[in-house]
DNA sequence: GCATAATACTTGACTAATCAAATATATATC
DNA sequence: GATATATATTTGATTAGTCAAGTATTATGC
């Protein structure tokens, strides 16, 4: 049997655990009509000065391509959640704002997106996140 | 600006970590020819009773269904990475079994795998794990 | 021991993302 | 101020997975 470092360990069970996670957390979303990275987008226009941010700040603030986040935008525009705004200053970019029905959808999901989160981390809780390996293992980690 | 919860905050930090150091893992192992997840397959047969697990068994330890194992393990047997095994004792069973070739690429693989999630986890190995939250913000966490 | 339900796996249709290339604009160099 | 390089975004082709349905086999309740 292969011996492998606690550093590997605990990256794969990362892994892990967020594969399983993040799929009971988009779940519980569905109920909205949203995914969590789409989520995730709403959040960082939410709390972004004046409620906009430059396409390719959203796609390294989610940790996607700026790719992916031109094809995740795009349903919500249509969907009238968010809407685009020319800068001023260069006509490269293009940024991304909060509209009405976005930010609606936001504060709705957030108390779904609280109610699920705590209760994917309390395992973590009860150990006050003092030894993240443990934690990963009782979240459901398969690398011990 | 919307206030969330630490439990919410530490959930969306283990998303975009795990986006991030997810990618430059699969980078790294493509010098071997294998993405995480093959790799990850790769290490549970390996430290496997005989060397083989169930395809369900394998879908579970990596939180994929069992559709996308029997995706992700038609390539590794073209390769001869792993070969099929019955169980006499239950016909609807099908073991994927480690063969040579695969456990050359694992151990090979490994010196990768260590290398690279040494670096990855050096901010946590500095702090001592005690506090995920601050940890998953150094290696990148964009919720504060 | 027969009908019903549960389990293991595979397949077709789809989706969310990637990468590489293309387009448009801005910045720097000489 | 012309040319080369860098940045922001979008698009076509591809990929890794999902889900729902289908097949085969085994286990359960009467």
């Amino acid at each position: 049997m292969s011996t492998i470092s606690q550093e590997l360990k605990l990256f794969l069970n990362l892994t892990i655990i967020q594969t399983i996670t993040a799929k009971r957390f988009d779940a519980k979303l569905q109920n909205h009509g949203i995914s969590l990275n789409e989520f995730m987008i709403l959040h960082h226009l939410a709390n972004a000065q004046d409620e906009k941010l430059r396409r390719t700040d959203v796609a390294e603030k989610v940790g996607l391509t700026a790719s992916g986040i031109t094809r995740m935008l795009s349903p919500l525009e249509k969907l009238g959640y968010v809407k685009r705004e020319a800068n001023s200053r260069d006509a490269r970019v293009s940024y991304v704002k909060l509209a009405n029905a976005g930010k609606k959808i936001y504060l709705e999901a957030i108390a779904t997106a609280e109610s699920t989160s705590e209760q994917l981390m309390i395992p973590v809780k009860s150990k006050k996140l003092e030894d993240l390996q443990r934690v990963l293992i009782e979240l459901g980690g398969t690398i011990e």
